[in-house]
DNA sequence: CGACATTTTACCGATAAAGATAAGATGACT
DNA sequence: AGTCATCTTATCTTTATCGGTAAAATGTCG
């Protein structure tokens, strides 16, 4: 169980929106013209060739009406990252 | 109840960010140190004056050791917006 | 008040995002 | 084969991020 700690960030994102925007039947087009983002910048976002901004990623989300977590993790993570601070235990080290 | 769609998305992942800094009683310079990103451009983020890119938010993410869903939504919506899409009844209307 | 730490703001240069457009590439279907 | 829709890639311009540095605020404490 190889665990991956962040495999590809912009590509499974890229995936994930991939599978909302088909889940909706949109084309890039379409949720072009939603966003008011370019239908290139969109392919090139959904490919993990290109590192969006918040609001990029916001404008995205609110088209598929989604909230913007669903484009950053699975489902599953989502249950098992509870969502807090782990607690302590991270040591500074040699910064401080 | 005045639902704002999106208040000032900026805005707010700032207050988040820097509550979550000061949780750990890190100053920007520790944690500009942690992440590879300036602490001047920390406090642009912090304060909502720039719009950070995905990759950037990850790492901040990363070295605050709490997900990236974490910086974006509070605990609070997490719980109330499910997660998944919504049925159905989005009218693509004069676009298609 | 005077040091000191921390944060904010302002510049600069390099890199990259994003819109527009056009040109390829891919696929589906008759 | 050809047409059509969709997606990808490339080029260009504008704009913004981001690191670096340095300077101004803003604390904070003795």
């Amino acid at each position: 169980m190889t665990m991956e700690i962040e495999p590809n960030l912009l590509t499974d994102v890229g995936r994930r929106l991939r599978a909302l925007r088909a889940d909706q039947d949109l084309t890039l087009e379409q949720l072009a013209r939603l966003t008011g983002i370019s239908a290139p910048a969109l392919s090139l976002i959904e490919t993990g060739k290109r590192d969006a901004r918040l609001t990029t990623l916001a404008k995205i989300a609110a088209a598929l009406r989604v909230p913007i977590r669903t484009l950053l993790e699975d489902p599953a993570d989502a249950a098992s990252t509870g969502g807090d601070v782990p607690a302590e235990g991270y040591d500074l080290g040699d910064y401080l």
